[in-house]
DNA sequence: TGTACATCAGTGAACGCGCGTTCACTGATGTAC
DNA sequence: TGTACATCAGTGAACGCGCGTTCACTGATGTAC
């Protein structure tokens, strides 16, 4: 919040973390007021400095902006290998709590999300800022090849990109929609958690995955899992809206 | 692109409909430049009318981007119906459709599509915004119901609810990320179409429905479909990226 | 059918504001010797 | 250890610009009689 703000008579001429300053003050913008809402000389007033003094760390505001959707890359791949947790206990396990980690992101952090997802700064915009992006997805990517090895012997072994893909965009679905930090957050009957876990434990049952993760012994699909949820079929999922 | 542009010695004292030329005018702007880079005064200007002249018809800004975000959601709605087709000719192809036309509608209105869902407009900050949004949903929780309804004897049918908001969030995952109109977009080893379609009938296999089209009789889950691309098992699967 | 009048939907000039950007500058810091 | 100097990272004043918004106004349209 209050980052060197209003300490002009504390500190130098020289402000001495002027280009962290300016990268947290736009973020406490952007989660003010989104990420169309920031502007340079809003950022450099915040850092208590002269709107002349960015121009020494960053070109325009699009070079702002892209440094922040690259930091949330390594932050938002850093929660995930935290999450991931390299398959422990077991791989369905760890991998339903990278979904989560996908969820708690979005909602902690939607100054980072709305940059990195929403702000329309392509990835492609900058070579680091696509390698960020990509190591961050390379975690859902080696998870997903972890939980492709496990497939049952008798059945075609799913392709782990694609299954990268499907996770990917179920989480983003669900975080985008229902599980954002601002306002924009749409209601929802359960938490986005729970709708999660029970869209991703569908879909490894679809897949011929045993869901039941006590194990991991392969036994043939069974009845599948409806509803997954943690509270039962009479849980959130008995009377919507 | 030219609505009533430069026209105004063609047009008499009085623009005849200016509020459908300024939420034109605004739509193009946005396409062009997102929805943050979209101004009253640049509307106003694209109309062929003077900076003054919109405030007879919006109280401001938001008044007008709210606008476009409901008039989106009805057309959305249109295009959700005429996509499910009342589930013909079965109930699994139209539901697939109801998806394709998701990513139809996100590729071809990028700037409906922002305003939306990535503008910053909160849903619930107009009821008939709310209402638009409402209807179009009831569209997907139809056909969920409708799907719902076909479960196999033996088994718990699913909520209908809950399918319709994976159904929802897998389409808005994938569109988002990979299906959109804009330079946001991400590049995908295959189609966003044959994506969610594998997506899909996954996940209505792990609910236990039978996923071959061409007939609705309940026979058990066999062998899982995967790949269900098209192309097959040695399509856009086989060497990603 | 004509006239008077109210209402509507636009004009255009003006304003204050904050933004992005530039410029010559200056204080602080680091380094060669 | 001290001094001279180059470099760095900030200042602050200034600029042009376009935006949002207001205002009194005016031309066009519709309606009562």
């Amino acid at each position: 919040m209050s980052w060197q703000k209003d300490r002009r008579g504390e500190r130098g001429y020289h402000h001495g973390n002027l280009k962290e300053a300016l990268l947290q003050a736009a973020l406490d913008l952007i989660s003010q007021k989104g990420p169309a809402g920031f502007t340079f000389a809003d950022a450099a007033r915040m850092a208590g400095v002269s709107p002349a003094a960015p121009y020494r760390h960053f070109r325009d505001r699009d070079e702002l902006l892209s440094s922040i959707a690259q930091r949330g890359f390594e932050q938002f791949e850093a929660l995930l290998t935290q999450a991931w947790d390299d398959g422990r206990p077991d791989t369905v396990t760890a991998f339903e709590r990278v979904g989560k980690a996908y969820l708690a992101f979005a909602r902690n952090e939607p100054a980072f999300y709305s940059a990195m997802f929403e702000s329309g700064v392509p990835v492609d915009s900058s070579p680091t800022l696509m390698a960020a992006s990509e190591r961050a997805f390379a975690i859902i990517r080696a998870a997903a090849e972890r939980l492709a090895a496990l497939a049952p012997p008798g059945m075609p072994r799913p392709p782990a990109m694609m299954m990268a893909l499907h996770i990917w965009s179920m989480s983003h679905g669900i975080a985008s929609l229902f599980g954002r930090g601002d306002a924009a957050r749409r209601k929802l009957p359960m938490s986005p958690e729970e709708l999660l876990e029970a869209e991703v434990l569908i879909y490894l049952r679809g897949l011929g995955f045993p869901t039941d993760r006590r194990t991991t012994d392969q036994k043939p699909p069974g009845p599948p899992p409806v509803p997954p949820s943690s509270n039962g079929p009479s849980g959130p999922w008995g009377k919507p809206k």
